[in-house]
DNA sequence: GTGGTCTAGACCACT
DNA sequence: GTGGTCTAGACCACA
């Protein structure tokens, strides 16, 4: 789990698909609690305001709860919800996407795929 | 051949990746003329830099040539340069993390082909 | 570090040249922080713009990296790696060409390099 | 005699130092004929009026001389006043310039000069 | 605070 | 005609 500083994509929403990485994983598990911000802020030497902008996202996204006082939890439903909306996505989205995109190269996926057994 | 304005991605890098697709596809064949900055620049309603902007990332690949008070002109093996290239990245990088992500969330891609058919 | 308003060469490459030049010299050591694009700017009176393209140029050649929201620092092994590129660029372009133009005009560099002493 | 197209030095400049070459070496000798500006510009794929501001360069310099209605040719003293300007500059400009950058790079050019022999 | 993007308009060198 | 450079000023995302 590192940081790439050297620009791509946001610090924040780095650690956002990394924490959900975590949870799809069941790493942290439906109701665990999750480390807090200053804890995350000193591991990876990142501004903890930082760090609270990728817990907002997956507050907003309903991965997260906020128990006041106590810290970030994981939500009850968080990896169940998370794998169907991911898979959606998927399919949806990023397949064709990237279905047309072996075409257009001129690659046969079918045969990349036999390939990997 | 259009720029998406409220899009993410700025509107120079928009650019550059539509006159590698026109490079691709073979519409700007290799040594063939591009159109002059000023032209495309008013064609799309964007300022000459923005252009110019563009142009520049694609001097640097080494697919547009620059001829000096004349113009630019598409690189004498760019075409297939470019095929090269992005059939390397393809196999090097988005196809192993595109099966990763597809493992990750429980598909098996042979099956996924089958049904494309 | 001063800029030639009067020079051929332009502002942002003669900046890059000076920057490398600290680089080399060790005054901006590997991983220091750079001065802002803004402070050179204000320093100089130069269009931030113009500062800009100078950094990029030191970007793209991985002496310079950017770090998001906080700014430009010496890459982690600039110093040795510009050292080497032009030990590389000097023995391989200018001490030959060098060496001919001498010849052509007739000078023995050996007992030029007598004189000097 | 080529020429570089992909930017550099302006082309008119290329020309009149390659010309300048071609004195220096004798190969255009003193008071001879030198090709009109169509023949070097068909030669070359250059505008013609690319080949005649290299041309008012050299007549500039009193390197050539123009004769109305018969064309250009080499100064009576043109080989010996180039070589003497040449030398001039070499000493004074280039070698000074040359010793500092091979100094700062850590070369000792008495060494590099033994391997030459 | 940091750099990134874009604009409008000016001036320049080159072909 | 071509592209290159620079400016001043605006707005944005990020940390």
């Amino acid at each position: 789990m590192k940081i790439e500083w050297h620009d791509k994509s946001p610090i924040y929403r780095q650690l956002a698909e990394k924490l959900r990485e975590l949870i799809l994983q069941g790493i942290y598990d439906d109701n665990d609690a999750i480390p807090s911000v200053r804890q995350i802020a000193a591991e990876h030497h990142i501004n903890p305001l930082t760090v609270s902008k990728a817990f907002q996202m997956l507050v907003d996204e309903q991965l997260v709860i906020k128990k006041r006082g106590l810290g970030m939890y994981v939500g009850p439903h968080a990896r169940h919800q998370l794998i169907a909306s991911e898979r959606k996505r998927f399919l949806e989205q990023e397949w064709p996407r990237f279905n047309q995109r072996a075409l257009d190269l001129g690659f046969d996926l079918s045969i990349l795929i036999k390939e990997l057994l």
